[in-house]
This record gives structure tokens, sequence and C-alpha cells, in this order.
DNA sequence: CAGTGGTCTAGACCACAGA
DNA sequence: CTGTGGTCTAGACCACTGC
């Protein structure tokens, strides 16, 4: 019974450095952290580790690394904007910022991929493939903030409960054990507003929405949805970290 | 004078990949490629670097790997999408496609921070900050495509000259040997068009835009620019890749 | 089971910043 | 010159896929 508990290393380590940047006792007063050699020391992890936890904090918009200079607490990032290259769901990460997100109304049909309203960007798909087409108005602290129009592959996610429809459909899919998450491509826009779109976010036709088209593959590289989410144009915003 | 080149391994790696990706003399008919023992002979690198560089091409949405199965090339991403992980500035991305980014009319005025008409989301900066504040149109394929208004910190970048606003900004910059580019930070959102811009856009005031405010910072952590890009909504697409 | 990518260790050398 | 982060090597073991 040594002090290991090192499994999941890297995840575990990430959730830990967050919370203790969070509480705030462990930058200096510059917003410096500790140097890398440091870090090691005090996690019990090799460098390679380390610096595969740093490189998603920083992805996260936590901190930044300097060459030659140290490593940095970032001043905390836009309120209200999520994060693009977010991991978790949308729900999870708004409600890390304290904000609640309802689903007000939701529809499940199934459909052929014929009668799809679009089609997935980079794949095709045999016209009889068999979806559940699902729409949802949801709302942010009771605002309305998402129209969303999505298309499920019903031969791989297979039933989906009415309860899900108001909860998290990502979580939903995730939690399947038969399932493995692999990638999602997105492509960001922005559109005129529709008449069944602006009756919901109570906007006129042809006012500006932001719309985010994706899909959703499995990791063996299978297409398993896609959708489309529009976002009423003063609540949605999206935030991303770059490196130059 | 062995086998011996390898300097600047990663990134060098990259743009070969991508090279024979492109020319599809790589992947195998189901648009494989070879395992990642054969990658690191035929490149003559360790896995770490091969792996980093694959890393890359992922996030540049060339290719994915699948945990257990082997690592594919992707189908081509929607076209006029640019990336918006992207390393290189807009207008090289846009060229890699085929298109032409032309700035059609550009000002350059010295301002100070609190003339500035928005301000850094991050950062605070003391009133009287030297800048330039620069406004350009901006066309692809000869179609208004963005309108650009930015400010950069005249203490950092120093003179900008004529030429360059006609060019890339970001490439000046860049090759300034003086500074070392660090990150960014990204809000986007849709917006409703303004008489300026519409005018430029020519389209009616309220019509929808897609709007990117930016932070930029050096290396140290220093913040040297800020700017709002806004999108003809009918031209601008940014495309990205997430890993689940 | 063999073969794939995913994680992790241990250590070396390089490039940059600042005293 | 010292200390920082950036790159790279060599190799081990784990987890997943498909036969």
């Amino acid at each position: 019974m040594a002090q290991r508990e090192s499994s999941l290393a890297i995840s575990a380590l990430v959730k830990q450095l967050i919370e203790e940047i969070q509480q705030g006792n462990i930058a200096d007063e510059h917003h410096q952290l500790p140097t890398e050699p440091a870090l090691m020391t005090r996690y019990n992890v090799t460098r390679y580790t380390l610096r595969q936890a740093l490189g998603q904090l920083g992805k996260m918009g936590y901190i930044y690394q300097a060459h030659g200079i140290g490593t940095f607490v970032r001043p905390r990032v836009e309120q209200g904007a999520v994060s693009i290259q977010n991991v978790a769901g949308l729900t999870a990460e708004l409600e890390r910022q304290g904000k609640k997100v309802t689903t007000q109304k939701a529809t499940i049909t199934p459909v052929i991929a014929d009668q799809a309203a679009f089609q997935p960007s980079g794949s095709t798909l045999a016209p009889d493939t068999p979806m559940w087409e699902i729409k949802r108005q949801r709302c942010l602290d009771g605002v309305p903030y998402q129209f969303e129009h999505s298309y499920y592959l019903r031969d791989i996610v297979g039933d989906i409960p009415d309860s899900v429809l108001y909860g998290s459909l990502f979580e939903f899919i995730a939690n399947n054990e038969s399932l493995k998450l692999g990638f999602q491509d997105k492509v960001m826009d922005a559109r005129a507003v529709t008449p069944e779109i602006g009756a919901f976010f109570k906007l006129p036709v042809g006012a500006p929405m932001l719309t985010m088209r994706d899909d959703s593959y499995l990791s063996s590289g299978q297409l398993f949805a896609f959708s489309q989410l529009n976002y009423e144009y003063h609540q949605g915003k999206f935030f991303m970290f770059t490196k130059l």
C-alpha cells in the first residue's frame, strides 16, 4: 500500500490541476505555476505525462507556457462563451459556469436518409439508411438558446428513450458501452433565421443566427450522427484558444 | 554525408506527410496509411515524433486514427471552409484551396486605447496605450468577404509599411525577428450587419454576419493585437475537428 | 492470438530569457 | 551562466480489433 494511485494518470492529472488552479493554491502571486521538474515530483509523473496534461490545460485556455520563462495561469476567458474544443457536452460545460440548459420541446421521428433535411458533409449515406430525426428547442436559464435538428443512425445507436430527449443525448451515447466515440467535424457559419426557428427564438425571419453543422463518428471511423445546431445570436458565443 | 537531414523533424514531417497524402501515394485503396512502425522506419523518426506529426495532421482534418484498426486519410472536408485551428494565416490557407484574397481598401490610423471601438476580452490596457487602428475590406475571388477592424500596439509592432496593408499582416508580424508569436484567443458569434459593413458586403443593415473577435499574444504572454473580423455570411465558413 | 494505436517512463539535448 | 520550456530518442506496457 505505497503511495500508488496513478491509474489514468493524464486525465486524472488534468482534473487535479484544474481543481488546484481554481482554488488558487498552485500559482504564485504572478500567476506563475511551479516549473515542470517541480510539478513532476509533486504529482509523481514523468515529463511526458505532465506535458500532455499541461497541453490539455492550454487547449482549454487555463494556462499558457512561455519558452524560457515559465508556465502561467490565464485570466478567465469571456463569460458565457463555450469552448468549441470542448470534450464534454455543451450542457456540462455551461453548468460548470453556473448556467442551466433545459429542453423545452423535443420530438423524435423515425425516417430514412432520403427524407433528411440535410446530409452529412463528409460522408455519403445510402438513401434507405434508417435514422432518428430529432428536433429540440433548448433554453439557457429560461431564455431561448439553441434549436437543434439532428439525425442519429438507428442501426448504430439503437432506441433512444424519451427521457433522454430532455437530458443530454451526448451522455446517453457516451455511456453506451458498445459505442466508442471517435471524433467530430464542425462547420460554423452565420445564417438567416427561418420561420420555424424564429418562432422559438422570438426573432423575425432573416435575423442572424449562429449555425454549427457537425458530423459525429465512432472511433472506428463510422458516422453515427449529424446535426445542425442553431444558436440565438445574443446567447451563442464560442470560445477557442490557438497556439501560433 | 549520410542520410541525415532531420532538422525540424516534426514540422518537416508534417509537411512531407501532407504532400504525400495529397499526391495519393501513401494510403492504400481503403485510404489506410501504413502502420506506425512502418512510418517510423520510412521517415527515420521515433514514435514520439511520428505521433506528434500525426496528431497535427489529425487537428488539420487530414487523417484520423482508429484504435486497434489503423490510420486513415479523411475525405476532403467542406470546400471553402477555413480551419479555425489553423496556424498559418487566413490568406495562406485559402490560397492552398486555390482561392485568392485581395484587399480592396485599407486605412491605418494612430490612436490610443481610450479611443478604440472595442477592448480586448482578456486583458486591460492603459487608456493612453498607443496603437494602430487598421480597417480593411477584403475580397475572396473578387467578392466581398471580410471586414477587418484591428488594433496593434505601436510600442510592440513598430511601424507598419503601407504595402503590408495590402498583403498579410500576419506574415509581417511573423517575419519580425524580434517578435515571437505565442497564442490567440478567439470568440465567435453571429451579429447583425451595421451600416458601414453593409455598404461593403452589399447587404441590408440587420442581415447576418459571422464575427470573430480575437486577442493575439506574444510567446511572453504580452498582448500585441486584438481585432474583430466580420465575414459575409454566404462566404465565411469555419471548419474544425474535435476528438471526442 | 497477432497486430493495431494509446499511454507512459527515463533520459538527452536544444532554444530561449534573464541575471 | 543558469533555469526555463521545446524537441526528440528508445523502449515498455496497455487497450482495442479482428481473426
